[in-house]
RNA sequence: GCCCAAGUAGCUCAGAGGUAGAGCAACGCCUUGGUAAGGCGUAGGCCGUGGGUUCGAUUCCCACCUUGGGCUCCA
C-alpha cells in the first residue's frame, strides 16, 4: 500500500478555494472527516490526528480515551453512525482564521494533535483553514464536498496500530482505514476486485497448484513441493544459461562464517539484528548464517594476486541466505527468512563501471521481458551519511542514470535513499493487491573492497582498489516466484509450467488405449517435456479434463479408442488457456511443444 | 516487535459448556464414458500449544505459537 501520502502538510496550511470539480480524492478526504466526526461522537475523549485520502480510500488516526483500541466490531458501529450523519446532509463549512485563534480553538477542545500540527507549521503561515461538520471541527485546507449527503458509498476496511508520525519511538495510535466512491456500483466493483485479487494470491495458488507451503516448524522458510521445484529449477536454468552467455562465473561460498567476517564487512554494526548467530563447539568462536554473499565473494577475490587484465571478474552465486526478519513482517513468499538471491558481484576497474552497469541493465531488461513483466526502476542517490569522495559519487550516480537513459527506461529518483557505500538502481514489482516489492537491485560499492583489503595490479604496476557492483536481478527466487505466480494468475507459460501436457485416455481399461497414451507420454518425456497421464480409475474423462484445467496444465491431449483404431497417430489437443481444441498428429504435437517451450515465450 | 483478526478432517467452512458436522479431496465398489464434476459406500479429528475456571472445556479466561491485514523495519 502506498503510504507515502502520510504527509500531514495536506492537513494544514493556507486554505484552498472551492474545487472546480469533485474528485475522488476530495470525496475520500471528506469521508475521513465524517469518520472522525462519528468516532468523536461514539468514543468520548477520542483525540484525532490526521486523516488524508489515499490511493485506495482514506484513513484517520486516533487516540482513544484510556488507551483503548478499536476492535473490528467497532468498525460496524462507526460505519452505521457515518451513514446516519450522511443522511442528514450536514454542510462542510469552511473558515479561515488566524493561526493563533486556531491554536486556541484546538487547545480549548483538547485536541493536542491538532495543536502540535499548528506548532509545526512554517513561521510565515499566519492563517489556517478550519472545517466544521456539525459539531466536529478539523484543521484542514480542504477542499471538501458541499455536505455529507455526497458520502453515500462508504466502507470501513480495517484497523491498525500505527506509530505517531510514523516513528517507532512514538506512541502508537489507532488507525481506521476505509474507502469511499461516488456511487454504490463503484464500491461494489472495488469489493469484487479485491475478491479477484484474492483468487490470484500466490499463497492460495501455491496450495491449489501444489507448489509450496510454509509451516510453523520453520516460519518464513517455505517448503518447496515437486511442482514448485520445477519452476524454481527452470528459473535457475535460465539464470545459468544467461550468466554463461554474459561472462559470469559460478562460485560457491560457505553458509557459515565467523562473525569477524561481518565485522570486517560492516554488516555486524549495521545489520546484527537480522543475522542468525550460531554457536560452535570451538569456544570463544561465534558463527553466523550468511545474510548476504558479498563478504564471501570479497574473500574469494582476495585469494591471490589480481591483475587488471583479469578484470572484470563476475562471480555469480545463487545461494541460500538467512535473515532474521521480524515476525510481523513475514509474508508468504514475498517476505521470507530463507532467501535465495540470484546474486553476483562484479569486481572491476573504475573505468569499466559504465560498461558493466550497461551490461547489467541490459541483462535485467532481457530477463524481465522474457518473463513478460514490467518492473518500475528507482534510482537511489547519495544519502546524508556516506563514505567516499564527492567525485566518486558523481561518477557512480551518473553511471547508473546513464545506463537507465540509454535503455530508455522510465525511472524515479529517490534522493538520499542510496546505501552508505554507493548509489543503486532497484527494480520494483506490484503484487495482486497493489503492494510494491523490491525485486532486482544494482548497487555500486567503493567501500567494501577496501575494507577487505582487496587490490589488483594496474597497468602502471601500482596496486589499485577494485570497485564492486552488487547485483541481483530477479532479487530472491522466493519472492520472484511469488510475484510471477500472481502475475500469471497461476497460468504459467509452457516453459515454466510444472506439467506441460496432460494426457487423458477416454477408455481407461482398453489396453490398446493405455498402451498408446503411455507411449505418447514417454515420447514427450524423451523429448524433454513434462508430461503426465491422468488415468485415475473410476473417473470420467470430463472429470479428468476438469482436474487438469483446475491445475492450469497448458495442454491436455485426449486419446480414445477411436484415435488408436484410426491408426493415423492423430490426437485431440485442448489448450487450457484458450479452451480451443484441435486435432494434431502426435509427432507434430511433440515438436510443437518442444519448440514452444524452448522459445521460453510467454504464450 | 506493535494494533486488529483467524486457527475445527488434506482443502473450504459450519457448530456448541455435556465430549464434533457438511461439501470437495482420499480410499473401495459400481459405472465403458469423446472435451470442466456419473452413482453408492468407507475411512478420516489432541477442535493450534500450555495453563486456569468448572462435576465436565474444543466452547469461558490467561499466556504462548502460527497465519492474515495494517504499522514499523527491509543495511
Amino acid at each position: 500500500m502506498a503510504e507515502d501520502i502520510v504527509d500531514d502538510s495536506a492537513e494544514a496550511g493556507p486554505p484552498l478555494e472551492a474545487p472546480a470539480e469533485l474528485t475522488l480524492e476530495i470525496l475520500r478526504h471528506s469521508a475521513a472527516h465524517l469518520m472522525a466526526a462519528a468516532v468523536v461522537e461514539l468514543f468520548p475523549g477520542a483525540k484525532y490526528d490526521v486523516g488524508p485520502a489515499t490511493e485506495e480510500g482514506f484513513f484517520y488516526n486516533f487516540r482513544l480515551a484510556g488507551g483503548d483500541h478499536f476492535s473490528e466490531e467497532d468498525l460496524t458501529t462507526i460505519e452505521a453512525r457515518m451513514r446516519q450523519l450522511a443522511k442528514r446532509r450536514i454542510p462542510f463549512e469552511r473558515e479561515v482564521i488566524a493561526r493563533e485563534a486556531a491554536r486556541q480553538l484546538f487547545t480549548d477542545i483538547d485536541q493536542p494533535f491538532k495543536v502540535a500540527l499548528i506548532d509545526r507549521m512554517a513561521e510565515e503561515v499566519d492563517s489556517v483553514g478550519v472545517y466544521r461538520t456539525g459539531d466536529f471541527v478539523d484543521l484542514c485546507r480542504g477542499p471538501h464536498v458541499p455536505h455529507t449527503g455526497h458520502l453515500r458509498a462508504l466502507r470501513l476496511l480495517r484497523v491498525a496500530g500505527v506509530y505517531w508520525r510514523g516513528d517507532e519511538r512514538n506512541e502508537q495510535l489507532q488507525r481506521v482505514y476505509g474507502t469511499a466512491f461516488f456511487d454504490r456500483e463503484q464500491l461494489d466493483a472495488f469489493i469484487a476486485q479485491r475478491e479477484e485479487a484474492r483468487r490470484r494470491d500466490h499463497r492460495r495458488l501455491g496450495a491449489e497448484l501444489d507448489l509450496f507451503h510454509v509451516s510453523e516448524h520453520s516460519p518464513g522458510s517455505p517448503f518447496w513441493h515437486p511442482k514448485g521445484m520445477i519452476i524454481w529449477n527452470t528459473l535457475e536454468d535460465l539464470r545459468r544459461d544467461e550468466n554463461r552467455k554474459r561472462g559470469y562465473v559460478e562460485v560457491k561460498t560457505p553458509l557459515l562464517f565467523d562473525v569477524e567476517t561481518y565485522k570486517t564487512s560492516g554488516h555486524y554494526d549495521n545489520y546484527a539484528e537480522n543475522i542468525f548467530f550460531v554457536s560452535s563447539r570451538d569456544e570463544g568462536r561465534q558463527l553466523a548464517l550468511k545474510p548476504m554473499n558479498c563478504p564471501g565473494h570479497m574473500i574469494l577475490f582476495g585469494t591471490g594476486m589480481r591483475s587488471y587484465r583479469e578484470l572484470p571478474i563476475r562471480y555469480a552465486e545463487s545461494s541460500t541466505l538467512h535473515r532474521d526478519e521480524r515476525s510481523g513482517t513475514l509474508h508468504g513468499l514475498l517476505r521470507v527468512r530463507h532467501i535465495t538471491q540470484d546474486d553476483a558481484h562484479i569486481f572491476c576497474a573504475p573505468e569499466q563501471i559504465q560498461d558493466e552497469i550497461h551490461g547489467i541493465v541490459d541483462y535485467a531488461n532481457h530477463l524481465y521481458a522474457m518473463l513478460g513483466v514490467e518492473p518500475r526502476a528507482e534510482l537511489s542517490t547519495r544519502p546524508e551519511k556516506r563514505l567516499g569522495s564527492e567525485a566518486q559519487w558523481d561518477q557512480a550516480e551518473s553511471a547508473l542514470e546513464e545506463a537507465l537513459k540509454r535503455h530508455g527506461m522510465d525511472y524515479v529518483i529517490s534522493p538520499g535513499e542510496g546505501t552508505f557505500y554507493g548509489p543503486k538502481i532497484d527494480l520494483h514489482m506490484t503484487d495482486s493487491i497493489g503492494r510494491s516489492w523490491q525485486m532486482g537491485t544494482i548497487q555500486l560499492d567503493y567501500q567494501m573492497p577496501a575494507r577487505f583489503g582487496l587490490s589488483y595490479v594496474g597497468g602502471d604496476g601500482q596496486d589499485h582498489t577494485p570497485v564492486v557492483i552488487h547485483r541481483a536481478l530477479l532479487g530472491s527466487l522466493e519472492r520472484f516466484i511469488g510475484i510471477l505466480t500472481e502475475h500469471y494468475a497461476g497460468h504459467f507459460p509452457l516453459w515454466l509450467a510444472p506439467v506441460q501436457c496432460e494426457i487423458v485416455p477416454v477408455q481407461d481399461d482398453a489396453p490398446e488405449v493405455i498402451r498408446y497414451v503411455t507411449e505418447l507420454r514417454d515420447s514427450m518425456r524423451g523429448a524433454g517435456l513434462r508430461a503426465e497421464v491422468n488415468d485415475k480409475p473410476g473417473e470420467r474423462m470430463q472429470a479428468r479434463i476438469r482436474d487438469a484445467e483446475l491445475r492450469k496444465v497448458p495442454y491436455i491431449a485426449v486419446v480414445g479408442r477411436r484415435d488408436v483404431e484410426r491408426g493415423d497417430g492423430v490426437v485431440n489437443v485442448r489448450s487450457a488457456r484458450t479452451g480451443t481444441q484441435e486435432n494434431v498428429a502426435a509427432g507434430d504435437l511433440v515438436t510443437r511443444l518442444v519448440s514452444e517451450a524452448a522459445s521460453r515465450s510467454n504464450g
